[in-house]
DNA sequence: CGCTTAATATAGCCAC
DNA sequence: GTGGCTATATTAAGCG
């Protein structure tokens, strides 16, 4: 427990376990971006503007969460309703 | 090609293709984000400092970049001397 | 106040004057930056290696703000361990 | 000299003068620097819009630079012909 | 002038 | 829910 750190070493393994964890899954995500940026870097190379799809990507991921928004209040409004 | 974008929708098509590419790229980027975040999580409720395991990371992570930074200012000077 | 903003040009005039007290901020700044390049540019006149000289400022940096982070990781300890 | 460095100190002495102007320089930056945030904090705090008013500075640096484009251009052209 | 690194701006997260 | 802080994304600078 985390408690004994100081005492056994036994949180000090615990914690040890978790850091590993955690730092594994960083350089998952790590991989990934730079797979986006190999992405970015090919579809310049195919004379893309870089820049602009870019905006593409954020754009339609704002309009994504808007729709979600949408639909999670319109939801909202039919169980206010007692239509669902 | 990307000139045809006005044309024929041929780069229309590749355009979106990249789009896709980087959209389900950026959706596994979030996915281990999220998985991050369950780590502390879990270590907290096993009464760890979030804070502090966040700090000893963030160490371990800058440490390893030091690292790179002396071979890197090594080679620079050897270079600058000649010595390669 | 910044709601007048389209109604009577108040708060048009007070943005104004923000505007123009950033502008002369980075004006200033822009000049300073041109000091710095002109330094460079003696130090490289008098035959020193403007890429490592470059490196000693970027060190020299990075020594002062590891010192501040040490002194911040110790006080976060201290906390941590209810010593403060 | 630059390449008595490895010898007497002389160029040792010479490049810490280049080092502690520049460092002085990057110093008075970061203060601009600051002091920039702070006008935002404030008009943040008057109400109005950080990230407008930054695009708004954008761009008036976008226009003003473009007019000393088109004023070199024109320069350039009454050389030409002859006209200055 | 393009490509790589540094500075700046934005966004996400956590604590209060 | 706001404000500070960290991390990411964007933009600018420097270098070859």
């Amino acid at each position: 427990m985390a408690q004994d750190i100081t005492n056994d070493g036994v949180a000090g393994e615990e914690l040890k376990q978790f850091v590993e964890r955690i730092e594994r899954l960083e350089e998952e995500k790590k991989g990934i971006s730079d797979d986006i940026k190999e992405v970015f870097a090919e579809l310049k190379g195919r004379g893309f503007d870089v820049k602009i799809v870019r905006k593409i990507v954020q754009i339609r991921r704002q309009d994504a969460s808007e729709r979600q928004e949408q639909e999670a209040i319109l939801e909202l409004y039919m169980q206010a309703l007692g239509m669902q």
